[in-house]
DNA sequence: CATGTTTGACCCACG
DNA sequence: GCGTGGGTCAAACAT
């Protein structure tokens, strides 16, 4: 791959083309979404590809500078997740390299994007400072692999996927990886540094609602996920608010569709209340 | 003991 | 046919 293509994946699921238009119809978006890497759609009108996947994450356009910030707090026993998108780190060819960092709780096999991956090698490749590992899905049945490239900090600086998950993500028994999210303490602030007025920054607020079932929000945009994860059902415009269930990793896709659907995203931090910087 | 990681060797596609 | 590089295997090791 040329270096001028390599493009940093943010999340597994959690990138695909920029649309130049603002909101994706409900099945384009559902399209790009099982193209790029997402969890297999078992809601769809038509055949979905099966191909190899590259989650990657677009170019941004310099003069757009947006900032998205999520805040996820579960009460007393926060998610632990947290993601760096450094825009200082975009490339001389225009390129985001995205880097995040992800803190799991002790004991979880869980990968960043809720399934169990098992490494089963790592190659220093040409082209690249950083090593690439190989990773298989631990599920008996499924193909699913990735290929992860990571700072010597850890820090994810591309991931590409392929093949499909053919099951749910797994559910830890014990202490979920993700816990669900309360939907009174999970917010999200998007603030659209491109949308400037003669007082300067223009920020907009938003909110995330984590919920098990899917509840359409009054007044607001809802993506619908099913069991699996994926997006059923897409409405609402160029709104703020999403109604999505409580696993993390769709939440970064999700966020990132709705800001590069409106042509931003170039920045994004996950972490606790405390973390935050609005 | 079970499971996951590490790492050198091997396979294979491609130029 | 040969060299190169990406992907995978599998034994050894760690947890």
């Amino acid at each position: 791959m040329e270096h001028h293509e390599k493009i940093a994946a943010l999340k597994s699921q959690a990138s695909r083309p920029f649309s130049s238009s603002s909101f994706m119809s409900s099945q384009k978006l559902l399209q790009d979404f099982t193209a790029t890497g997402s969890p297999p759609i078992t809601v769809l009108d038509e055949a979905v590809l099966v191909r190899p996947k590259v989650t990657r994450f677009p170019s941004l356009p310099s003069d757009l500078l947006t900032e998205i910030t999520a805040t996820i707090d579960a009460g007393s026993d926060t998610t632990c997740e947290e993601m760096e998108v450094d825009t200082e780190q975009a490339n001389c060819c225009g390129h985001l390299t995205a880097c995040h960092t992800v803190k799991k709780p002790t004991g979880s096999r869980l990968s960043f994007d809720g399934y169990n991956w098992r490494k089963y090698g790592q190659k220093k490749v040409k082209g690249s400072e950083f090593p690439r590992s190989y990773y298989k899905c631990t599920h008996p049945s499924c193909t699913a692999k990735r290929k992860v490239e990571t700072t010597v900090n850890g820090q994810i600086v591309e991931v590409v996927y392929s093949d499909e998950h053919n099951h749910p993500k797994p559910h830890s028994t014990s202490t979920p990886p993700w816990k669900p999210l309360s939907s009174t303490s999970t917010e999200v602030m998007f603030s659209n540094m491109h949308a400037t007025n003669n007082a300067g920054v223009e920020r907009q607020f938003g909110t995330i609602q984590a919920c098990d079932t899917p509840v359409p929000v009054s007044g607001s945009s809802c993506i619908f996920l099913d069991e699996f994860g994926n997006i059923k059902d897409f409405t609402g415009s160029n709104k703020r608010y999403v109604c999505i269930p409580k696993h993390s990793a769709i939440w970064i896709l999700l966020l990132l569709q709705f800001a590069r659907n409106e042509g931003n995203a170039a920045f994004a931090q996950f972490g606790t209340h405390n973390d935050q910087h609005f």
